[in-house]
RNA sequence: GCGCCCGUAGCUCAGCGGAGAGAGCAGGGGACUUCUAAUCCCAAGGUCGCAGGUUCGAAUCCUGCCGGGCGCGCCA
């Protein structure tokens, strides 16, 4: 057609975008192509659209094309063809919505990396539930994922950490900089029926039976946090092992040897000025002692020659001061700034109890936990609450809501869902009806049938667009969709008979349609680390 | 002062170049001899912070303001 007019295939985009309209009005599928590509081609965009359409319209599958408004092209299948799907979804199973969008890439994704010195509270918590969803995502569309947590176990905190506990062990106050709170009591506790001869022993050794025993107890706790938040790390890395395995000296010289180490004031530094940093860091301390940052570094380096192309890193808004510097430190080591290192920042989440804020402390005694936060609402509400939500967005969630009333969550009008169909799908079983091999998508004519189809279509374009955007909301969000758009059919469209009825073609079609759609709920839930149930 | 993020319905938040701007909750009115009404339907609710600019088209991109959050150590 367009060689017809003495045109060049060049002038189209490279690609040809088609979307699935919100409003059904509009098809089941539409095109801004002729709008895009109007000008060039000569012609009022109306014109060229109708143009296209009469060539789709020849198109095997479908029903009609329509030019509406200022030149969009709206599709519609015919039912036969719209209705595949739902045979698409259910020989795929578990599957379905995994592809291959993100294959060959090898990702270390470090999240939560909460210090070893207090439990998970509730800013941590945002990063386990949308880290562990977004590694589920990244491994979906076909990357070679590693999660790992990063254990800050070498500085000056896990020294405040034992004379904290050393104090509450012989029943003082915390130290002016040290850690309050009552798991420190505890903790002490602990360490006093592991060691009775705890307060016999020299300060110096007593407090260092503190850290190591502390550190062992605290890390233990923050790990059975997250296992029962559902939440896997491959490697738990610790920091301390790149100060005693020489790691830090490597990277160092690494660096120096890419030319962007320097010294004054009797320090280290490394130029991290010449990539967009506000200002040079120190590596070396005067004193000789290696900073936080040179273990950064190390860590960096470590993760490359592990083999990982690419680093993500999903801190807090607190840490956003951050990105420029872990930047500087790939473009240093001559790595891709833009490739090699990717840093997501997530805002803080809020929360609110009888209409006051409630201010996060690590410090402080009165921190929300994420045992607290489950304890409240559940391992699936927690999750859920914390996934759906762009991390780009200060979060408030309101306590008194989630603890008062599990229908408030959106969690449970999914989940709901998912129940609703295993409850009819064991109806089904109980009167000996089954979806059987033969299924004639052409009966599925209804509209709301339609709308469901076209909804669990879209699921592995979501995935890999979450999985490419790192946007686990965005899974969260479609399943709210795809769960309203099955309610609305199960309450325009009676599947099974009903008294002295016989089954279908039609029953049988829609029972097909019915298991699509509990397959991708269930799949999607899977994707939040949000359970399906089987009956509420 | 500099930097990052946010300002969309009463509240919590989606949408981030396309067609009267959406959901949940709260509040109003309907639908249960139901395959789970934990649902559905209807009505109501918005100068998409403000002002310019780019575009056939801007909540969406650019610039500048205004408001809010968080950061700017030879701390970790």
């Amino acid at each position: 057609m367009l060689e017809a007019r003495g045109l060049d295939r060049s002038i189209l985009p490279r690609e040809i975008s088609v979307e699935r309209p919100r409003n059904p009005e509009h098809g089941d599928y539409a095109s801004t192509l002729a709008l895009q590509v109007a000008k060039k081609v000569g012609l009022p965009p109306r014109e060229f659209a109708t143009l296209l359409a009469g060539e789709l319209t020849r198109t095997p599958g479908i029903k009609s094309v329509e030019v509406a408004g200022p030149g969009f092209l709206n599709i519609r299948l015919d039912a036969a063809a719209a209705g595949e799907i739902a045979r698409i979804v259910v020989q795929a199973g578990r599957e379905y919505g995994r592809s291959s969008a993100l294959a060959g890439q090898k990702i270390n994704l470090e999240f939560v990396s909460a210090n070893p010195t207090g439990p998970v509270h509730l800013g941590h918590t945002r990063w386990a539930a949308v880290g562990d969803s977004l590694r589920r995502l990244l491994a979906a569309a076909g990357a070679e994922v590693t999660s790992e947590y990063y254990i800050n176990d070498a500085g000056a905190q896990m020294e405040r950490f034992a004379r904290s506990i050393y104090a509450a062990a012989k029943g003082e106050p915390a130290p002016e900089d040290g850690y309050a709170g009552e798991y420190i009591t505890d903790i002490a506790r602990q360490v006093l029926a592991a060691r009775p001869d705890l307060l016999d022993l020299p300060e110096a050794e007593a407090v260092a039976v503190c850290r190591d025993e502390g550190y062992r107890l605290m890390l233990g706790e923050i790990k059975a946090s997250l296992t029962r938040f559902g939440v896997e790390f491959d490697v738990w890395f610790s920091e301390r092992t790149l100060h005693e395995g020489g790691a830090i000296d490597h990277a160092i010289e690494t660096l120096r040897k890419q030319g962007r180490v320097f010294e004054a004031d009797g320090a280290v530094w490394l130029r991290t000025t010449d990539f967009d940093d506000d200002k040079d860091r120190v590596l070396v301390r005067s004193n000789g002692e290696k900073t936080y940052f040179a273990a950064d570094a190390a860590y960096y380096l470590n993760k490359r020659e592990r083999g990982f192309d690419k680093c993500i890193y999903l801190l807090g808004a607190d840490h956003h001061g951050y990105v420029n510097r872990l930047r500087a430190i790939a473009a240093c080591a001559g790595d891709d700034p833009d490739g090699n290192i990717e840093i997501l920042i997530g805002q803080m989440v809020n929360l609110v109890r009888n209409g006051e804020p409630v201010r996060l402390s690590k410090r402080a005694g009165n921190v929300i936990t994420l045992d607290e936060l489950v304890d409240a609402v559940g391992v699936d509400a927690a999750r859920y609450s914390l996934a759906r939500a762009s991390t780009d967005s200060p979060l408030t969630l309101d306590i008194e809501q989630i603890t008062r009333s599990s229908n408030d969550n959106p969690v449970h009008y999914v989940r709901y869902a998912h129940a609703r169909i295993a409850s009819l799908l064991r109806h089904a079983a109980e009167l000996g009806i089954s979806r059987g091999d033969d299924y004639d998508p052409a009966l599925l004519v209804h509209e709301k049938e339609g709308e469901l189809l076209r909804t669990i279509g879209e699921f592995p374009a979501v995935v890999a667009t979450a999985a490419e955007l790192r946007e686990p909301h965005r899974v969260a969000r479609y399943l709210e969709e795809l769960a309203a758009t099955y309610h609305r059919f199960y309450d325009a469209c009676r599947v099974l008979p009903q008294g002295d009825e016989e089954a279908t073609d039609l029953t049988r079609a829609r029972l097909w349609l019915v298991e699509a759609s509990r397959i991708v709920l269930a799949n999607g839930l899977e994707l939040l680390g949000v359970s399906a149930p089987e009956r509420m």
